[in-house]
DNA sequence: CGGTATCCAACTAGATACTG
DNA sequence: CAGTATCTAGTTGGATACCG
């Protein structure tokens, strides 16, 4: 995981898309970001098995890699806002047909 | 990665697809086996950063997940043949998504 | 509120060598 | 040909506590 762009492409270009989506929540964030900025904690409710730490890093690389967009606004408390980017809204077919595919192969999983 | 499908689906179902999906080889192989049915070196020789050691466990666990079919042919020298499950077929168009946003993301980013 | 710091367990991946 | 065995390095993820 996490193989560079310029080598992952000479392999073939689906190994760029796992190595920039391939985290285990990194997808499932950029669903939620799809309906809208959300703040800090917001996400790590959407996301409760993922503790601060794995959102964090998650979202830094997701912003690395021109996905996310981070914003933080100078108040107190703090408010720290994530939304995404035009690159990252490019995802939304994609992110649809996993959710789709993966609830369909849940309901056959769990059915049988 | 690797949550049990019965605690992803909770969460969202794109984690299923994520948990099945997201080793980092997985959908490189399904996406040549799109192509028609592989022999094991085959399919080493169209992933060469991947080592024997890695690209059978991420071919047992698509076979556990049912998404391809395993064949032994009981010959002198050995013959294994691969191919993909109806359900391994579904993930066309997704691969193609991949590969295409992939290949997107690596000309932008090899450019700037 | 939105994180960091620390420590640690588990899993992943790779090199290399070997086998039925 | 199609793997397995062994060993090791590196990455991911988690619990818990703390900070500006």
């Amino acid at each position: 995981m996490r193989l560079p762009v310029a080598r992952a492409v000479e392999v073939c270009p689906v190994e760029v898309a796992v190595s920039v989506l391939g985290g285990t929540w990194k997808l499932t964030l950029v669903k939620h970001l799809l309906t809208g900025t959300k703040r800090f904690n917001e996400l790590g409710r959407l996301v409760p098995l993922a503790n601060t730490k794995t959102v964090t890093r998650q979202l830094r690389e997701l912003e690395e890699d021109g996905i996310v967009q981070r914003t933080v606004h100078p108040e107190v408390p703090p408010r720290v806002e994530y939304r995404l980017t035009a690159r990252g809204r490019s995802l939304a077919p994609l992110v649809t047909m996993m959710n789709d595919w993966g609830a369909e192969f849940a309901g056959e999983t769990i059915r049988s």
